[in-house]
RNA sequence: GCCGGAGUAGCUCAGGGGUAGAGCGCAUCCUUGGUAAGGAUGAGGUCACGAGUUCAAUUCUCGUCUUUGGCUCCA
């Protein structure tokens, strides 16, 4: 007999070789037909598999995430069965789960591709196939025998993968004809997939290095009912409509022209006035904590950026230097603004008394970004980052760190950013090469990082390997409408750019020493941020970042003179104002899908005129009631003053 | 950059080897006077660009550009 701890603690007694399914299947009928994989002393198990001695156990069902992971584990598998035999003589990469369902690498025999058009046959014959509710089967294989058999197979993507594993460790699962080295968990059997959609098709580099070939990547999501799925494919629908892509077009925020080129955005007047808000916003908000606003060039000598290191790092990639006729000088069009700002800084000397010195600028900036991977607002070729470094002592930088925390959480705070994840991002110790600096820096930079985050108590993931090649860094990231992850805001510690560009400060020994650097941008850049904020906000932006606030409606010509009073009482109030010409040309006519995004409406008549009046209506919440121009100012901006309550102290 | 998809009116898209289509928008006029509206008429396109096949190409083929889903990259 084992006794077996269930998640509540209480312990039972089974035979040995008992299965999760039993388990399940002796607390409760209903339990066994949704449970899908169980947890046996932590590790993720089929619930086929016996289980021989004492041990604590999981059930997942459907809503765990271990439990969608075995369902979309075994949905791939399916697929790869499907495939095999419709295109015999496939190979097969590797098969894993994403956040949403799973994809599979493979190779079609003799250079045959798959188009987006063979999807539907592959899902209609996945789901024949489900229907056979064929058992998926594990069983363990020495590693010779392995690869004797997919030898036979000619796979060397699988033997590949087979070489590199540990005799003893190596499991098949086997569901009808088709076999896959795997490490499972799997689903009992293939008949609890009941809905599969084929969503797209891609290439991608074997083992994700671009040296290597390219596979063909199906990608697909399953679920265990057909109302699931079907509410799946609404609620992409829905996200597409939020697309800042769209949006941005429809409202005119934001375009792009092939003229100017690929991945360069043009701000539109409304989206210029949406960027220019929050960029007012933060320029409040940084000049209460102490930063001095500094304006330099969009280009400068290439030597800067050899100082820097960015040209030996980047130089091949990025845009190629601009020459002058004639004195032979090479400038480079800014990829950053950090060698800038030190230079401001050494224009003359520093005493420790005058550190921390915080120097923000709205910087554009221009990377050469690979073609493929311009998308939409957040990825461009040429941006504006919401930049600022801190120079401090090093006794400084802990708390210099925390209050750059405190601005990011102040910018999500006043728009609603509640899901993001705060990534810190150390260096590679195995790729020693792609940093510069001594590891005693490094060491010192990422302790202050994770100091910092613990005494501020945030929530942290930690990435290997994603440091900038300068130092640490902590990232904060926003999903998008369709949950693609963006980093928006960055904070990083830096103690090598201060050694490289000399810098220093002379302190209370009278001796000199060397600054620590904080790079910091909250939003990250204007054009990400904007991106991210309309796909959260579907275009409804809050009032204080609106691009239109009104909608002045004069009900009868013969009231326009007092309209035109309104209007002009509204323009100097600030209140950004759109007027309907149906009676008299005194603006231009409102569109309809406009109107949909303008929070107030103001409608003038007889009434008003005598009350000396407005009548006001809300998006989304019908009459206000009539009220005088002042009055409604006053509405407006109390509440732009609710939702931006406490921001700034 | 790599592997797929796409490019037709301002927008969203249908079509298809032989006068180019719809809805929305736009323009003009009418209607509507407490209203997030209704109607009529009209304007608008080298069917991304270049080459090839063909009597004939917007349609088929190839190339280029742009865009898009991924991969790689992201200071």
């Amino acid at each position: 007999m084992i006794h077996i701890t269930l998640p509540d603690n209480s312990v039972k007694e089974f035979e040995a070789g008992i299965t999760g399914f039993d388990i399940a299947q002796s607390i409760s009928p209903r339990l066994a037909k949704e449970v899908l994989s169980i947890s046996v002393n932590g590790e993720v198990w089929d619930l086929s598999r016996p289980i021989n001695e004492d041990a604590s156990i999981n059930l997942y069902k459907w809503e765990d995430r271990q439990g969608k992971e075995t369902f979309w584990h075994s949905s791939a598998h399916l697929m790869a069965e499907t495939i095999e035999a419709m295109y015999p003589g496939t190979k097969f990469g590797i098969g894993p789960t994403v956040d949403t369902g799973f994809y599979y690498d493979i190779e079609l025999p003799d250079g045959k591709v798959l188009s987006e058009k063979d999807l539907a046959s592959i899902e209609k014959k996945m789901l024949e196939l489900a229907r056979q509710k064929n058992d998926i089967v594990r069983s363990e294989i020495s590693k010779s025998d392995a690869l004797k058999m997919f030898e036979a197979k000619n796979d060397e993507l699988k033997l590949e993968l087979i070489s590199e594993l540990e005799d003893g460790t190596i499991t098949l699962y086997n569901q009808g004809n088709f076999t896959d080295l795997c490490r499972g968990p799997h689903l009992p059997n293939t008949g609890l997939i009941k809905a599969i959609k084929l969503t797209s098709i891609a290439g991608a580099y074997w083992r994700g290095d671009e040296k290597n070939k390219m596979l063909t990547r199906v990608y697909g999501v399953s679920f265990p009912k057909q109302k699931m799925l079907e509410e799946y494919l609404v609620m992409i629908e829905e996200a597409k409509k939020r697309d800042h892509r769209k949006i941005g077009k429809e409202m005119e925020l934001f375009a792009f022209s092939e003229n100017v080129g690929q991945g360069l955005p043009l701000w539109l007047a409304k989206g210029a006035q949406l960027r220019m808000e929050l960029e007012s916003f933060l320029k409040r908000l940084q000049k209460a904590h102490g930063y001095d606003q500094v304006i330099t060039p969009h280009i400068g000598d290439v030597k800067l950026y050899k100082t820097s290191g960015h040209y030996q790092k980047y130089g091949a990639d990025s845009f190629q230097t601009i020459k002058t006729p004639s004195e032979g000088e090479e400038y480079m069009l800014k990829p950053m603004n950090c060698p800038h700002h030190c230079e401001i800084y050494k224009i003359k000397p520093r005493s420790y008394k005058d550190l921390p010195v915080r120097m923000a600028e709205f910087g554009t900036v221009y990377r050469y970004e690979q073609s493929g991977e311009l998308h939409g607002l957040t990825r461009v070729r040429g941006f504006t980052q919401d930049d600022a470094h801190i120079f401090c002592r090093p006794d400084q930088l802990k708390d210099e760190f925390k209050k750059v925390i405190d601005i990011v959480f102040i910018i999500f705070k006043a728009l609603s950013f509640e899901n993001y994840t705060a990534q810190i991002s150390l260096r590679d110790p195995k790729n020693p090469d792609k940093y510069i600096g001594s590891a005693e820096n490094w060491d010192k930079a990422e302790r202050a990082i994770i100091e910092a985050c613990e005494e501020k108590g945030l929530n942290t993931v930690t990435e290997i390997g994603e440091a900038a090649f300068y130092g640490p860094k902590l990232d904060f990231m926003i999903k998008d409408a369709l949950g693609r992850s963006w980093q928006l805001g960055t904070i990083q510690v830096d103690y090598n750019l201060p050694e490289r560009f000399d810098l220093e400060y002379i302190g209370s020994d009278d001796n000199r020493h060397k600054p620590v650097m904080i790079h910091r941008a909250p939003f990250g850049s204007m054009e990400r941020f904007v991106a991210v904020l309309i796909e959260h906000t579907a275009g409804k932006f809050p009032l204080w970042l609106t691009p239109e606030q009104v909608v002045l409606l004069p009900i009868s010509e013969k009231y326009n003179d007092y309209a035109k009073k309104v209007l002009k009482f509204l323009n100097n109030c600030d209140i950004r104002t759109v007027i309907d010409d149906r009676n008299e040309k005194i603006g231009r006519k409102i569109r309809d899908n406009e109107l949909k995004r303008i929070p107030y409406m103001l409608i003038i008549g007889e009434k008003e005129v005598e009350k000396e009046a407005v009548s006001v209506r809300k998006q989304g919440e019908g009459d206000k009631g009539t009220m005088t121009s002042e009055e409604f100012v006053e509405l407006v901006n109390l509440e732009v003053k609710n939702q931006l309550s406490g921001l700034y102290n």
